[in-house]
DNA sequence: GACGTATACCTAACAGTGTTAGGCAGGCGT
DNA sequence: ACGCCTGCCTAACACTGTTAGGTATACGTC
């Protein structure tokens, strides 16, 4: 029987997270305090120690969430046959996974924060995902390494370009199918 | 004769942005403080005030120098007949450009300053420098805005992926070579 | 060449930041 | 029922960007 104490405990971190999140989104990765996110929890910012070690830890705990969302997003993905099918409904959901909070994405992708570099275990939870991303890009044939980071780097360039500089539109969404077939006619020319 | 204080003020705005360039590529784009800065040239902080309005103005001078820093490296890249070796030696130009300095890529290609945003001018002068970019490319018959919208993804993707996930490396850069063949079987299949 | 002023600096201070120290009340396991 | 650990608090530290106000000097003008 688990400490009755130790799950408020818990339930206490997941809110102080979801209101680290909701200030991430609306004012910026590094655009909010521990105040305001004490605020938004009904405490003052020297408590959230009992919780967090520093603002450091917040963010890493964020980070380790967010692998963990992308995680579900890509197993969220249905499997299939068809390599331009599966190849398609990844990158979509990928890209959309990145434009939906541009904050996540600069803080799992990005090194923005100075000074912060995810735990050991996050980093670890890090690796994992990307490795399993590179399992279904295999589950088509597509298994080089290199056929894989160049994968990466069109899909994740073409979801930063669409925030930066054309934040609410689709105009490198709608690139997506475009650079699909782009890249299975080099990588998979038999399909 | 151009005012003799003028000019000391034009030098001294410019020995205060080398410092910042200096400060922000050893400690990362928002790791330094105006204390630090004014250390640097000799200044207590809020003399920096005589020259820059604020934090944010100084931003906005490093993205003008930034932008006008992209514009002379792209007029640098040797014209080419040969599509496959313009848009090499572009694509390496921008890569080399973006991998060099992450500090200033984030500051020019990346939203990640809290409330920072550029002012008319500077963003005119960035405006400028893409479109100049786009005029290199279609050079060599790429005109079609998606077509540049396409390569401007893939390049900033494959040197965003170098900057964070292989510092000092190449595994992306190795990628560039492969990445213009895929672009130009689409774009232009005749060459 | 002396004069008056705008300029280039300064110190002091303010509100806000992350963080630490120390204290108190009460819910929990024994 | 007792005693302790947990969860919160206030006060305070060093640091941040920024403003107010003062002073000396280098400059353009006469």
């Amino acid at each position: 029987m688990p400490d009755r104490r130790a799950r408020r405990h818990e339930a206490t971190r997941r809110e102080i997270l979801a209101a680290a999140w909701q200030l991430a989104r609306e004012r910026g990765l590094t655009g909010w305090s521990l105040r305001e996110v004490a605020d938004a929890v009904g405490m003052r910012a020297p408590s959230l120690y009992v919780y967090f070690d520093s603002k450091d830890a917040i963010y890493d705990a964020m980070f380790s969430q967010g692998y963990q969302q992308l995680l579900e997003t890509v197993d969220a993905v249905p499997s299939a046959e068809d390599p331009r099918t599966l190849l398609r409904d990844v990158a979509s959901a990928f890209f959309d996974f990145y434009v939906s909070d541009p904050a996540r994405s600069q803080l799992l992708f990005l090194r923005v924060i100075p000074g912060f570099a995810p735990s050991e275990d996050s980093y670890e939870l890090a690796r994992r995902t990307l490795e399993r991303l590179g399992e279904v890009l295999g589950s088509i044939g597509i298994d080089r390494p290199e056929a894989v980071d160049l994968w990466t780097a069109m899909v994740t360039g073409l979801a930063s370009q669409q925030v930066s500089n054309d934040p609410g539109g689709d105009r490198w969404a709608r690139l997506i199918e475009p650079s699909v077939d782009m890249f299975l006619a080099r990588e998979s020319p038999a399909a």
